[in-house]
DNA sequence: GAGAGAATTCGAAGCGCTTCGATACCGTGC
DNA sequence: GCACGGTATCGAAGCGCTTCGAATTCTCTC
C-alpha cells in the first residue's frame, strides 16, 4: 500500500503539500497540483482511513441503526438504507451498520470515534434510545418522529398530510362513506407513531367535510386483507371509498373486492400508502402515496452532514406526500 | 474522551501495560489487571478506533456488499445481513455497508484499510466482481456459488440437496407426478445459480425413481403463482405433488389450489423452499425448507475470521437443508 | 545470601495522516 | 535597490494506539 510519503517522493514535494492537494484546504499551484495528482494516480494511492481519522478527528463514517426485529416492513427498510448509503457516498462517507437496538451500541460507536454521526431508523413515540441520542456528543438524526422532539433532528413522511391527501382524493371524487384499513391493532397500540398520525389525518380531513371514517386495524398479510374486507362489506356495505395503509394486506383487499363483485374502481375506490413498486404489481393498480424511503434517507444524511458543519437546534422535517394516480378512484356508483 | 494515557495515569501504570491488559497479548499480574480494569470502567474508556487501526493494521471492520437492485428478495437479504452483523459483533467486529455493486468499492475499502475482510452477497455464476475478489489482498467470502470457485471462499444453502430433499419427500409419500414451480424465467436465464442448482436437484432425484418433472418458471408475485397454477392444472391435471421455489408466488399458489378444489394437502401435496416465517402466514401452512439466512451469514463471518488468522485455500461450504413439516404432504388421492 | 531465570512492567519508536507556524520566493511600489 | 505583502511550499509536532526490546522485580536454588 502506498502512503502519502510515497506520493510526496514521487511528486518531488513535501508530505504536507500532498495532504493539501487532497484536502484542498490550502492553495496549491497548478503545476504542483498536477504532479501530485499524477503521482496519486500512478501509485493508486488511497489514504489510510484510520490514520486520517486519528489525525483529523473525523472518521468519515455514519453509523446507521437498522431495526431487525420481526414483523418489520423489510421493503421500506431496505429503501431507507439504500438512500442513506447512496447519499453518504456523495458526501464521501461510508455507512456502518448497527442492528442491536441497544443504546450502548450508539455510545460505543461514538466513544470509539468510529462514526461522526448517527442515523437511527424506526423511532417509536417513547423510544428508549432518546435520552442517549439527546446526550450524544455528535449529530444524531432520527427517521420517524417521537412524541417529544425537543433537541432532536427528525425526518419522516408527513403521514398526517398523507392521510388528508388520500381522504381528500376520495371526497373530491364524491365519496361520502369512507373507511381506513390501517396497521395491525398491535402496531397502533404499541408504537408506530406514523400509524396514529396517518389515521388522525384521515379522520381530520373527513371531519372537515362532516364525514366520519370507519377505522379498521388489519393483519399485515394477504389473508388479513381479505378478511378485513369481508367484514367491512358486511358491517358497512355503504362504504365506497377506501384508504389502505397496510402494504402486505393490499393485494388481499384488492383481490377480495374483485371476488365480492366490487372491483376497483367501479365497485370501490381505493387509495393506498405504500412503498414504491407495490401498487403496480397488483391485479388492479391502485392510486398510491408512496413512502419516499430513498428521499428520506438522503435527507437524513444531509441533516447529519449539516450538523457536522455546524450544530443546530432541534428540527423536524416532514416530507410532503405525493399521490400517483393509477385509476383506482372513480365517482361512487 | 478518555485516552489510554488517562487510564494509565489513573491506574498508576504505563501506557503499554494498559494496552496489554486490553489485548491480553502479554501476561499481566492479577492486581495490576484489576486496577487497570477499574480505571477503564471508571473513565468509560473506549479505544479510538482509528488509532487502533493505524497502530495494529487491523480495523476490526468487515465490509458487506449488499445487493440493492430491484426485484431482489429483500426478506432473505435482511436475514443474511442480520446474521452477518450479529456474528461480526461476537468477533468484536463492525460491519461497513457497501451497496454500489461496483468492483471499485471493494478496492477502495481495502486500499484505505477501512475493512479487514469483505463479504459479498448474491454472487452470480459469472460475476463481474470475481477477478477483483480473487486478487484482493484480504479475505473475501462470497454468499452464493459462482461457476468457477477456484481460489474463492463461498457459502450457500445446498440448493441441489434441497431440491432432492423436497422431491424425495413427495416421492416417499407416493407421488409419481411432480412439478416444480421455480424462479422467474428471467432469473433462470440470467444469473441465479441457485435456481439452476435447485432445479437440477429436483430433476435428479425424480430421475432416480424414473420420474420426470414438469418445470414451470413463475413470476414472483401472488398473481404469478395463481396464474402458473391454473396453467398447470389444465396442462398436467395428473400432477399431485408440487415443489415451490418462489416465495412471493407461494400464497397465490396455495390460494388458487383452494379455489380450484384441490386444497393442500388432500388435493395437492406441496413442499416449498423459502425464508423463515413465510410458510406459517399462509392460509394452509406448507412443508418448508427454509433458507437459513442467519446461519449462512454467521458462517460467512466465521470463514472470514478464520482466513484473517491464517489464509487458506479456496473452499465452498454448502449448508445442508432441513425440512420442517407442516402437514402439506399427504399420499395422492 | 548471591546469582540465574522467570515473571512483569516500562519506554520509545512508529503506524500514516493533518495542521500550524515558518520559510522561501515572487513581483510591486517607492 | 530595498522593504513589503502575497502566495506557494515545507517541517515538525501530534493524533492515540501497538509492539518490541530492555529494565525491573520477584522467586528459587544452591
Amino acid at each position: 500500500m502506498a502512503t502519502i510519503g510515497d506520493v510526496a517522493r514521487a511528486a518531488g514535494v513535501s508530505l504536507s503539500t500532498v495532504s493539501y492537494v487532497i484536502s484542498g484546504k490550502r492553495p496549491i499551484s497548478q503545476p504542483t497540483r498536477e504532479r501530485v495528482e499524477r503521482a496519486i494516480r500512478e501509485l493508486a494511492f488511497h489514504p489510510h482511513a484510520g490514520a486520517q481519522a486519528l489525525a483529523s478527528a473525523r472518521s468519515n463514517v455514519i453509523a446507521l441503526m437498522v431495526p431487525f426485529r420481526p414483523g418489520i416492513n423489510v421493503a421500506i427498510i431496505m429503501e431507507f438504507v439504500a438512500g442513506v448509503v447512496t447519499a453518504a457516498r456523495t458526501f464521501d462517507h461510508d455507512v456502518l451498520l448497527l442492528t442491536e437496538e441497544d443504546v450502548q451500541e450508539i455510545d460505543r460507536v461514538a466513544a470509539r470515534s468510529l462514526a461522526d454521526a448517527v442515523i437511527v431508523m424506526d423511532v417509536e413515540s417513547e423510544d428508549p434510545r432518546l435520552p442517549s441520542l439527546r446526550a450524544l456528543d455528535r449529530p444524531a438524526v432520527l427517521i420517524g418522529v417521537p412524541e417529544d422532539t425537543s433537541g432532536l433532528a427528525c425526518v419522516d413522511l408527513d403521514f398526517a398530510a398523507a392521510g388528508r391527501l388520500a381522504t381528500r382524493t376520495l371526497i373530491d371524487a364524491g365519496h361520502t362513506h369512507i373507511a381506513l384499513i390501517g396497521a395491525s391493532r398491535e402496531r397502533f397500540a404499541r408504537r408506530a407513531n406514523y400509524a396514529v398520525r396517518m389515521r388522525d389525518g384521515v379522520v381530520e380531513q373527513a371531519a372537515r367535510s362532516g364525514l366520519e371514517v370507519h377505522v379498521l386495524p388489519c393483519d399485515p398479510t394477504y389473508a388479513g386483507g381479505s378478511d378485513v374486507l369481508a367484514r367491512l362489506l358486511t358491517d358497512h356495505p355503504d362504504v365506497t371509498g377506501l384508504v389502505v395503509h397496510n402494504e402486505a394486506a393490499l393485494a388481499g383487499i384488492v383481490d377480495a373486492l374483485d371476488r365480492a363483485g366490487r372491483p376497483v374502481p367501479s365497485g370501490m375506490s381505493v387509495v393506498a400508502i405504500n412503498v414504491a413498486n407495490i401498487a403496480e404489481g397488483l391485479r388492479r393498480p391502485v392510486d398510491s402515496i408512496t413512502v419516499p424511503g430513498h428521499d428520506i434517507g438522503r435527507i437524513a444524511v444531509q441533516m447529519a452532514m449539516a450538523r457536522l458543519e455546524q450544530d443546530g437546534p432541534g428540527e423536524t422535517r416532514l416530507v410532503a406526500p405525493t399521490l400517483t394516480p393509477h385509476g383506482s378512484v372513480a365517482p361512487p356508483a
